[in-house]
DNA sequence: ACATCTTTAATGGTCGGTGTCATAGTTCCA
DNA sequence: TGGAACTATGACACCGACCATTAAAGATGT
């Protein structure tokens, strides 16, 4: 039988409630704090969170709600949560979905009864409204990631997605290139509509041409980028290729070294994301960094403070700023 | 106030024990039984988690503690674990490492306070005997990837990093390979030992020399098999580099592309691990494949069964043979 | 109709903590 | 020295669920 409170407060002749004093940092006389000290130590105890959580209203514990764990953007993200969580003192509850057809509402019903503090809702995914609006119903704060599906007081963290592609755009301008493709996201998501609005943005306040051969778009997957690829090379003229995620960008350039192109002599290839391998591929990609392990940080600080009902700023929306990374995968166009 | 199981009962018209009882399944009146969804329906009531752990003795919860969330390893690991865990009603609480210096001990003791029914400890780092003694003698069953540290009697899962190397080898030797140079690991890692133990092994029995220029070392960092490849490159005479890592097989490729060679004309380039752009590489990468997620779930499996007390086979360590992917990075010598 | 058996409902104790409150013990100053 | 003020302490109710025990109601048999 694991020891408790009580079997403490015998060992050490004194009463629980001393005891439970003592361990919340309340100071008690020196001799029984020493006796409690050896009687803890003796017995191996360890308080009963459950117990704890039940008479306090508040859990220490956040529920953290990822769709697809096998993405590899979430590494850093819940590594960044993970931080701020355990310098804050809590801990996290993750449910991941699962082939079958569990649904955010199933995780939430969990999260309900799991009396967590918050949430945290980690995907980029499509995101249907009737979902968020569950989310934004819960008894307790709840952030997520991407898009806010429309919903407007409900609390996101995204990054700059609209302003990381116009920086892409204006380095390449910069650098030379005036006939620049476009390989866009899928449509349903959040961020492709923040990127092509990026592209379109830039391309005309620099003048330059929309070709709507030159657009193509990818499911953001290396097959899907290879594939766009293959499309965009049936009509010529451009010099570089905005691929708006480093994954199609990888396929892109996948397709052009197959065909004998030279990276980046024959075509400039840049991408988005920065994901870890970028920089490891030959050539190295040329991109837009997302600031991750920050991204997750700012969320769980961002969910805390709604925990604490800080005075918060009115913004329910916070935007990170993207880096560009410059590397060989573009050039001067000749 | 969120309402709870006696609310309930009074707007049913009915005791607790009987609302009790019918969460639990257990069968009442028909009459009641209506009154009683309806009356949960009404209130939105959601049974508090925290109170029936602490009367039931087990909690339905698993601890998992993982080294680095960043690596890219752990993901399929984790998803692996969470379906099985999912599909037999439990949940997961996480611990992560942080940049402090906090040991897996404090963890434990985390797990103790949150009366976990088992751990699993999801790292493939050096491994510290006192560590894993320590959790041996937890409360609860413990399930560890990788090596055991010498401790023989906890349970561990791990991928057979020996057979990997060894066909590996053969299949370098099938095509023609006769002169194969091998990047080992860092030496504090178990997973290092098995597969330089392979690479012998089979160097031997297929009567090939071992020339000492022609094995390195390498942190598995891309960085690593970087350095790790331009020290080989100051020997000559073999057609062929084993990696032990995917991340090192990349950087040596990145390294011999650098110095104009063509692989896998000049040199034919293999790894370990198959991680997810080893396809996305050019030329793609032929490696050997590690079943993440088949690892996770049977280590999952494993832990449940531990926990349910199953007549278990004696045997503490389960090897999951991995698979070998030919790709483009390999092919016949010239 | 009465006794027996079975199903369903109500009561109260319990888990391991927290927090309130009254009391006993100590200190302080008039 | 006596009373006020203050501390440290232990007794006890309580959080919200489960469950064993008891009580009541309904079904069955002779």
């Amino acid at each position: 039988m694991t020891p408790t409170i009580k079997d403490v407060a015998r060992q050490a002749k004194t009463s629980k409630s001393t005891v439970s004093r003592f361990l919340n940092g309340i100071p008690v006389n020196k001799k029984t704090e020493e006796a409690i000290i050896k009687a803890i130590e003796e017995l191996n105890y360890h308080p009963n969170m459950n117990a704890r959580r039940l008479v306090m209203d508040k859990t220490q514990e956040i529920g953290i709600i990822v769709d697809d764990i096998s993405n590899r953007f979430y590494s850093p993200i819940l590594k960044g949560i993970g931080e701020v969580l355990d310098a804050n003192g809590y801990s996290a509850v993750y449910y991941t979905w699962n082939k079958s057809k569990r649904r955010e509402t199933d995780f939430l019903r969990l999260l309900y009864e799991e009396q967590v503090d918050g949430l945290i809702y980690v995907s980029f995914a499509r995101r249907d409204q009737a979902d968020v609006e569950q989310m934004r119903e819960a008894p307790f704060p709840v952030v997520l990631f991407g898009d806010n599906a429309g919903v407007d007081d409900i609390h996101t963290v995204d990054v700059d997605n609209f302003s990381g592609i116009v920086e892409l755009v204006h380095y390449l301008y910069r650098i030379g290139h005036r006939h620049i493709a476009y390989i866009a996201g899928p449509d349903d998501i959040g961020a492709t509509k923040y990127r092509s609005a990026g592209y379109v943005s830039a391309m005309e306040s620099l003048g330059l041409a929309m070709n709507p051969d030159w657009i193509c778009t990818s499911d953001w997957s290396n097959q899907g980028g290879y594939t766009a690829m293959k499309k965009l090379l049936q009509s010529r003229g451009f010099t570089a290729v905005i691929a708006s995620n480093d994954e199609s960008a990888l396929g892109a350039m996948t397709c052009l070294q197959e065909q004998g192109y030279s990276i980046p002599r024959d075509f400039s290839v840049v991408g988005f994301d920065d994901i870890d391998i970028a920089q490891w591929i030959f050539p190295a990609l040329t991109t837009v960094r997302q600031p991750f392990e920050q991204m997750g940080q700012t969320a769980a600080q961002f969910l805390l403070d709604c925990i604490d009902k800080k005075p918060m700023d009115s913004n329910r929306r916070r935007l990170l700023k993207p880096e560009l990374i410059i590397r060989n995968s573009s050039s001067n166009p000749n």
